[in-house]
RNA sequence: GGUGGGAUAGCGAAGUGGCCAAACGCAUCAGACUGUAAAUCUGACGACUCUGUCUUCGAAGGUUCGAAUCCUUCUCCCACCA
């Protein structure tokens, strides 16, 4: 175990908040595995970038020697978020929180090391507590706490509802730091509220309290909104690798730092030579954009894959030839006839759109090419010809196949 | 318990008897430009057998030649007062 100087240094690197650093050294310096507590909402079972930033940072914990406790939220996830707010919170069956956990715990275990993590589950210490727990527990935090918390506030003061379920949550995870006498707790920083609400919690009920330390939130795919599973802007770690580099190389440029920064870790001097070397004109964005994609796609499939997705998408879109594999639509006897097939019939047949009338669009906006022939007619018909491949858009692929 | 407000297309939000398949914004999709960048510009964005037809504006009934708009009942939501 590196010295407790040296550890402070690594481990606040990139934290936005590190609240009280000199605890935080203290601690550190009592030269034991400190436990290091990230809690996770099992109701959306992708682990994406913005993750792995914080995951990144609990394996340098790791590395330091320390122990990271995994809580998975299941008792929370089975009641859900009934406000309504969001989608992505409804409440879930036990069945699907235990399924969601496993595949949260392999997709975790692609940054994390197994040997010094503790998994532990909410509902745990949470199934067993009574009402009258849940009411002692409430008497230690006021409402005017609870608005101090910027949304709460916000909303507070627009006349929009807020539920107490929604009081209750900040509160339960708080409760899970005193269970599992977190040393430290990490989040985004839109958690800073909650990670202190767990350090009042400690010190009330006799427990030192944990450091808390909040992480920059990684941008999703659009540039603007933090990256999420409800908002679909997110590039998720199970994603093939035709995903993932795809994704990739649709963020902006300004964005592509950050991913560098808080996804790869890569150090900021090394970037800003980058950047200078871009700016200069000795480096092309796009290259260095596909460094990007290749090393996500390494990171979480592996180098050959990398290179094959690089490749893969350099054809269909640089040199917009077709792609190596596509859906294909196998046709009926009956579509051979003298006449050929309506081509809106094949796209909406194939998958290429799930109407005639979007097909139709497609046509009539100059998308659609059969073969390298570009069709503007809906009424088209199609011969069709073993292999012959329909394109709708950039993206959308279709192969005919004739049966035999 | 009382008072007031609300439910409109993926989301947000106009529209308060015909000109409404329903403004506008966002998201999305396509085209142009490119580095599939981003930004920008243009167009599309309920469905269909598509110069037209059909089904939509919380639900069900009703008034009317005609209803997202008026009436009745119902369901759900919100704020405020108590």
């Amino acid at each position: 175990m590196v010295n407790a100087a040296e550890q402070l240094e690594i481990l606040s690197r990139r934290a936005v908040d590190l609240q009280p650093a000199g605890d935080f050294l203290k601690k550190l310096e009592a030269r034991r595995p400190l436990r290091v507590k990230y809690g996770a909402d099992p109701s959306a079972p992708d682990i994406h970038l913005g993750h792995v930033v914080g995951l990144n940072k609990l394996r340098a914990f790791q590395d330091c020697g320390h122990t990271v406790v995994f809580i998975i939220g299941d008792f929370t996830a089975m009641i859900g978020d009934p406000s309504g707010r969001s989608q992505t919170r409804k409440p879930l069956t036990r069945e699907q929180v235990k399924a969601n956990a496993v595949s949260y715990q392999e997709q975790v275990f692609k940054i994390l090391d197994p040997d010094k993590t503790e998994v532990r589950f909410n509902s745990e210490w949470l199934s067993p507590m009574g009402f009258e727990d849940v009411i002692r527990l409430s008497a230690h935090v006021t409402v005017a706490q609870m608005l101090a918390r910027d949304d709460f506030s916000k909303r507070y003061a627009a006349n929009q509802p807020i539920s107490i379920v929604e009081f209750l949550y900040p509160l339960v995870q708080a409760y899970d730091s005193v269970m599992v006498q977190a040393d430290v707790e990490l989040g985004g920083t839109d958690q800073l509220f909650n990670l202190l609400l767990g350090r009042e919690l400690q010190r009330v009920m006799g427990q030192e309290p944990q450091v808390i330390m909040t992480l920059p939130l990684l941008e999703g795919l659009d540039g603007v909104n933090k990256m999420s599973k409800s908002l679909g802007n997110y590039i998720g770690v199970t994603e093939s690798p035709k995903e993932i580099y795809g994704k990739a190389m649709s963020i902006s440029d300004e964005l592509m730092w950050r991913y560098f920064s808080l996804v790869l870790g890569d150090p900021d001097d090394e970037l800003q030579r980058i950047q200078a070397d871009m700016a200069s004109g000795t480096r092309h964005p796009r290259t260095v954009k596909d460094e990007l994609g290749r090393r996500l796609v390494a990171r979480f499939h592996d180098q050959k894959q990398a290179v094959g997705a690089s490749e893969e998408f350099a054809r269909v879109f640089s040199k917009d030839q077709l792609p190596e594999e596509m859906p294909e639509l196998l046709l009926e006897p009956g579509d051979l006839g003298e006449g050929g097939v309506g081509i809106l019939s094949l796209m909406v047949r194939g998958g290429l759109t799930s109407s005639t009338s979007e097909a139709r669009r497609l046509v009539q906006q100059g998308a659609v090419r059969v073969e390298a022939e570009k069709i503007t007619d809906p009424k088209t018909m199609i011969i069709p010809r073993e292999g012959m491949v329909i394109r709708s858009g950039k993206r959308g692929f279709l192969r005919l196949r004739i049966p035999v």
